[in-house]
DNA sequence: AATAAAAATTGATATAGATCAATTAATCAC
DNA sequence: GTGATTAATTGATCTATATCAATTTTTATT
């Protein structure tokens, strides 16, 4: 694995001695879903912590009515992962899938804690990690909370990565918590 | 102020040095606030991150039609703050309004950064902490995207802790993203 | 390229919850 | 305690978005 991947991911926020560097690289492995290709299932274990090199994988639930609710994507560049299953090594309440053929890199739980065992400082990535996570959820929540379909619709197109235009647009109307039909429609307003 | 208190707030996810503990002692200190108590107005910056003693504090924003819509509570033994603002030192979006008489224990943010400077094991608070402020506002986004009206409130009636039954229900309908007149119809339906 | 399957579009209709409005109940300030 | 605010309730109506359904377009498969 090429050691500048690490520094793309954890250099953000720390330095990282050449011992972790060298734990890393042996920790980190490479692994490949294909197209609709599921990565964790809900009731299953979250087994490991990913960074995505390509394609892109969404993280759902699904509603009583069987129906995926998507509560966010992970692509070339993003962490990945259901978070909530690998931090508290419970069954996990999301699916993760790959929509498209990917390439992550993962590590397993166990090579996680040891991480943070033998390396403790990088407890300071994770904490400003998950603080990053945690304000990009809070702004979700306040898009969801707040804005009509067409805010949401409009606030999405400013900022929709290049990488989600390859996907169904169905899943990105889940994402913005409303139907297929609507999205369609507020496009057709636009364009 | 007693240092079983950061025992409580800190000593769940680490062990706190005498030196740390006495750094804590000497760097939060006891604020008070009365009811209808503005601590931190949108704009502004939020200066102190908070433990509550007592009272109950709002976390909000204003919509476009001028409503606050509530995004959470804090009350004895939560942590409480414009987490946004706490960690970008930047404007807040938000509004904590103290919505009774609320005595909290504050840091300010340059004592909040020699924190971790001094004591960087204190890192690893900050992770666990981050994750399950984290895991929390996720299930309001599960229970917000997927969730009808009727549902929030009976889910919402099972867990209310005594604190908020204190505080008028127009806020709980705010947290539970809906109007005071449909909370008040559910409520009608139960009792 | 032909066929099948999945996704997107478009129209008609339904509905959960909002809005508007009036009334009652609770809380606050003096 | 009394009047004044503020909150809660209840009813009537409205509306954004969902739902249902039919058609067209796109994508995948052989």
């Amino acid at each position: 694995m090429q050691s500048h991947i690490f520094e793309s991911y954890f250099g953000k926020y720390i330095d990282i001695s050449p011992e972790a560097l060298e734990f890393l690289n042996a920790s980190f492995q490479e692994m490949n879903y294909s197209g609709r290709e599921m990565i964790v299932e809900s009731g299953g274990y979250a087994k490991y912590f990913y960074f995505v090199l390509s394609g892109v994988q969404a993280l759902y639930i699904i509603n009583e009515k069987g129906e995926k609710v998507i509560l966010g994507f992970s692509f070339k560049g993003s962490p990945s992962g259901a978070f909530d299953s690998f931090i508290t090594s419970k069954p996990s309440h999301f699916f993760l899938e790959a929509l498209s053929p990917s390439k992550l890199i993962g590590i397993n739980k166990q090579k996680f804690d040891e991480l943070f065992e033998r390396f403790p400082e990088f407890y300071k990535w994770r904490a400003l990690f998950m603080e990053d996570i945690l304000l990009g959820r809070i702004s979700r929540e306040v898009e969801i909370t707040t804005m009509t379909a067409k805010k949401r619709f409009d606030a999405f197109v400013k900022r929709c990565p290049p990488e989600l235009l390859e996907i169904p647009q169905k899943y990105l109307a889940s994402y913005l918590n409303m139907k297929p039909e609507t999205f369609s429609r507020l496009r057709a307003l636009r364009d």
